[in-house]
DNA sequence: TCTGGGGTCCTAGGACCC
DNA sequence: TCTGGGGTCCTAGGACCC
């Protein structure tokens, strides 16, 4: 936490909304849902017209259309509309300061205490960013975004919530924790709602409360790294610098099929399609490319017909003893009824390997599993510290029934190759089968000039 | 027919080694 | 030979974010 409200957080309001308002004169003042439009697409983006029928992001779109009325207008989206007005909005943050971190398509911290000495003052920050939102508005045709203003990366993202649309929120330093108090648990950064539901049944349900449960407690609910973050967030404690680059750590493609696909070969067959846009994806992000980047396309393989890894690692099965007839049963038993999704996805596509622009991302990489469960780690709220799992409880058990319910098509990763799981209910006889797709493009070295092109 | 698609990070536990 | 501690490497699973 800095002395001085010196880092600004940026976000614009319903913004895929606002741009189709925009460039549509027709919208304006109307509800306006932008999202999958399709049978199972969820909401992206409501208008405020929208929201006040009970319209909200992440809300299937059929639930949309159940709460608005007639004349409500459904968009699948314009993403290049929307990259280029991001674009104007983040070159105006550049013009406040040199250390700008994009986090999304809408929304960035700016480190006003980067470069030139400039009044940091909550009076002095407050017309600064009055002067900011009012360059954004005039600048790209209207759209309005909301921004806050702290000693702290939390602080300053939970102030451009307090007041939005358009509003402006400085929180001087020593006032955090009085901002911070009255506020939900699912204000905090890394608070979703398992850990909320968790909390919940310990009676915490504001800030002020989860301020009062003990640090041991904590960490024996949630375990060592998020007990520690929800520690440290509820006293405000957040030192995350703003950093200008990201680095991909993984790519992915992942498609809903409009109806569940419950046939082997169909599934194998759309999974090998989705596979083959992988290394595409991979060079266009700078992760990973080698030589010419040309390379076959990845294939499909069996890796493991019986099933036995899926098997031990099925949810429910932690523990699972691997002689226990019960085991064997649900092995022979594993087999998707249909499955609804399907995916691919590599990362950390390239451990232990050097390369220039390798050593320090190596370097910044938590390797998983590369840890001791006896050595207390080093864990802040800070670039990651804050995230983390809820064990067991009823609620996870509730969601992990619903995940199978749903015949989730699961896919895993791993170094150099791309394994796809199966997972389904536990019906019918068959085998789950591991997938490795062969990537040739992993495995050579790069050139030695090789850097890695900006991430779009 | 409730719940997309792109990511990040953390943890449990098995295999293996000394 | 047995037992166990401690560490590393890896996979799978889960929570969370926009």
């Amino acid at each position: 936490m800095r002395s001085e409200p010196s880092i600004l957080h940026l976000d614009l309001d319903a913004f895929f909304a606002a741009v189709e308002q925009r460039d549509k004169p027709s919208l304006r003042g109307r509800p306006v849902v932008v999202g999958g439009i399709g049978p199972r697409g969820v909401v992206s983006t409501a208008s405020y017209e929208a929201r006040a029928f009970g319209a909200r992001s992440a809300m299937p779109t059929h639930e949309a259309r159940r709460r608005c009325p007639p004349g409500t207008a459904f968009l699948g989206g314009r993403f290049a509309a929307y990259r280029k007005t991001s674009a104007v909005v983040m070159s105006l943050l550049r013009e406040v300061s040199s250390v700008v971190e994009q986090v999304s398509v809408d929304e960035a911290y700016v480190d006003l205490a980067a470069g030139e000495q400039r009044d940091l003052s909550a009076d002095g920050v407050r017309l600064l960013g009055e002067e900011l939102l009012e360059r954004i508005e005039a600048e790209t045709g209207g759209l309005t975004a909301s921004a806050g203003i702290a000693s702290s990366k939390m602080l300053a993202k939970i102030g451009s919530d307090l007041e939005k649309p358009r509003g402006l929120v400085v929180v001087a330093p020593g006032r955090e924790l009085d901002v911070l108090a009255p506020l939900n648990v699912r204000a905090l950064g890394g608070v979703g709602p398992a850990t909320a539901d968790r909390l919940r049944t310990f009676g915490v349900e504001t800030v002020e409360q989860l301020r009062r449960l003990a640090l041991p407690d904590l960490v024996s609910i949630f375990g060592e790294a998020h007990g520690n973050g929800l520690h440290r967030l509820a006293r405000a404690q957040d030192d995350r610098p703003v950093v200008v680059e990201r680095e991909t750590k993984s790519i992915s493609a992942e498609e809903t099929f409009e109806t569940d696909v419950a046939d082997r070969a169909r599934l194998e067959s759309e999974i090998a399609r989705l596979a083959e846009g992988v290394p595409a994806a991979r060079r266009r992000v700078g992760l990973r490319p080698h030589g010419d980047g040309q390379g076959a396309p990845p294939r499909l393989q069996p890796a493991d017909p019986l099933g036995h890894a899926a098997a031990r690692h099925r949810p429910g099965g932690r523990g699972h003893r691997p002689g226990h007839p019960a085991a064997a049963r649900r092995r022979r038993q594993l087999r998707p009824a249909a499955d609804r999704r399907g995916g691919v996805r590599t990362h950390h596509a390239r451990p232990g390997r050097a390369g220039p622009g390798a050593g320090r991302a190596r370097s910044r990489r938590a390797r998983p599993g590369v840890r001791s469960r006896r050595r207390p780690r080093r864990t802040s709220a800070g670039r990651h510290g804050h995230r983390g799992h809820a064990r067991s409880g009823v609620a996870d058990r509730r969601r992990r029934r619903a995940r199978r319910a749903r015949c989730r098509l699961g896919v895993g990763s791993g170094r150099g190759r791309v394994t796809v799981r199966f997972e389904g209910p536990l019906t019918g006889p068959g085998p789950v089968r591991t997938f490795a797709v062969d990537d040739p493009q992993l495995e050579p070295a790069d050139p030695p000039d090789w850097r890695p092109e900006p991430v779009a």
